[in-house]
DNA sequence: TTCGGAACGTTGGCCTAACCAACGTTGGCG
DNA sequence: CGCCAACGTTGGTTAGGCCAACGTTCCGAA
């Protein structure tokens, strides 16, 4: 936490690019603080988040759902599994597959970062007016979906 | 490139750090594919521009400036310096630093870059008319300045 | 004037997030 | 049946950022 200001070249203060990587990186300085708490990462709250939202997956879905790679979906799912926050399965129905579950402490925790999540977000967004964040939400929104649309 | 659409949880879809890392990350891909071409990289960059704009500077102030460590600016100036692009000299009237300085090549080289860099700007903003643009820049500027006065 | 702390460049490390290649297993389809 | 695709897993690599330590050099306060 120095916030030495850095006012890096004129040029690049006022490019866009530039202005989303200072700010993102600064958001993901506050969330892995907030995740601190909970001992997990970001990776963890997004599969959580994930099986919340639309149940038990196998580990490639849930890779594919939170566009994470599956090499890394095994690492978080070990540290969630080792938790007691996720059950692994095999998957009768195919045996190539994992099922992952949310248990009741699993759904716990998600809760609860989902809480910091957006105490979080009211930290990061604190300069704006709500209309100001909605129009941010929406700048943003409308770049990745024009991006991911090959 | 492979634009799967990361549908993340809707839950994240709509959160605004999140949001911005997405954007962030998309961005950092383009701006890596642009400066493929050069052969350099990031921190490459913000060095020429920082020496562009305020000419030579200690390595110290270069990091500073650009919001980079010190011991990455070393590796940076040794990339540059070894390509022609900068010049390390000591301080004579002070032993402890080295001026770096840009050389013509390295000024070329660094317009060059902008160029790249303007091209990147249009693809990211494209989906964006020249309102939308300017009204993100002014939006993730107030939340850099906020966040960079302690 | 000396002495202690600060700044400098440099080395060498460590960490996170992301991505990729390869392998053996399993499933499904022609 | 045979082949290809998907799955989980291991074991990398990369870029970016950060930190600690060291010897050198400078400077200000005793």
């Amino acid at each position: 936490m120095d916030h030495a200001a850095p006012q890096s070249p004129a040029g690049l203060r006022t490019t866009p690019s530039w202005l989303l990587n200072q700010a993102a990186a600064h958001a993901g300085r506050l969330i892995s603080a907030g995740f601190a708490a909970h001992d997990l990462r970001g990776y963890h709250y997004r599969l959580l988040a994930a099986l919340t939202e639309s149940g038990p997956a196998s580990q490639a879905d849930l890779g594919r759902r939170c566009g994470i790679d599956r090499s890394d979906v095994v690492a978080a799912v070990n540290d969630l599994a080792g938790r007691g926050f996720v059950v692994r399965a095999p998957d009768p129905a195919d045996r190539r597959r994992n099922v992952i579950s949310l248990t009741d402490a699993g759904a716990d925790e998600a809760r609860r970062m989902t809480d910091t999540v957006a105490r979080v977000q009211d930290d990061l967004l604190a300069p704006l007016s709500s209309a100001e964040r909605d129009e941010l939400t929406r700048l943003l929104t409308r770049l990745l979906e024009h991006h991911s649309r090959g």
